[in-house]
DNA sequence: ATAACGTGCAACCAAATGGTTGTAGAAAAG
DNA sequence: CTTTTCTACAACCATTTGGTTGCACGTTAT
């Protein structure tokens, strides 16, 4: 199995994306269905432009895609992002149930 | 199980908490063994006070706890805190699956 | 008692973040 | 062709972030 490495700015930017909700719930939103720029904007107390911050820092941190269809652009989720995310904390599991294990086995040494 | 609800800025503190390699660092090595704050600031090229504000925003983030040992004060890794960031990555995935799941079946009715 | 160590905290600074408004271009609709 | 819609982008602003230095205070060692 070919452990890709991740880079740590690439990293950054993915937990980076994760740290607002507005963003989160854009994620969650463009993994059920399909929306355009305007139409995410719409469902937030927030300017245009903001929105579209928002999408950019997503689609810099590789959680979504962007795609152009006619005069539009519709936002798509990126399951590999998401999965890098959840690999790396995974492996942080890993290493603190191996911790787990080895203070078990010191105690059992008595 | 009772699914313990995850307010926003406690996302927000999470993730925002991970969104920095020298952060992420400090959790590793505290999940493994146990360090001072001062004994954490001696491994990265950065004045002793940076350190000791990266532990202040894992401590917030509920990703460490800070207990105090005669002089100093001990960094312990917070299991529940990683626990936490992995459920909502973990309800990402679902979301996914289900609607990979959804796809198919659409695909199936021809 | 004095010196050295570990920590906490405040003040400061540069850069990044999250928001705004305004302008401009490309595609669709009238 | 003109207007409207959707998007991109720049300029600007306030706040937060990630770093610094300096000082104060409690604890250990000499």
């Amino acid at each position: 199995m070919v452990v890709e490495k991740l880079s740590e700015t690439e990293l950054d930017r993915l937990f980076q994306a994760f740290a607002d909700s507005t963003r989160r719930d854009i994620v969650r939103r463009v993994t059920v269905g399909e929306y355009s720029v305007s139409g995410l904007a719409a469902l937030y107390a927030m300017s245009f432009a903001a929105v579209q911050k928002h999408v950019a820092v997503l689609e810099r941190a590789s959680l979504v895609t962007k795609e152009k269809r006619g005069r539009g652009q519709i936002v798509r989720g990126n399951h590999e992002g998401l999965q890098k995310a959840r690999r790396l904390l995974d492996e942080y599991e890993h290493i603190w149930r191996q911790r787990a294990v080895r203070i078990a086995g010191i105690l059992a040494e008595d």
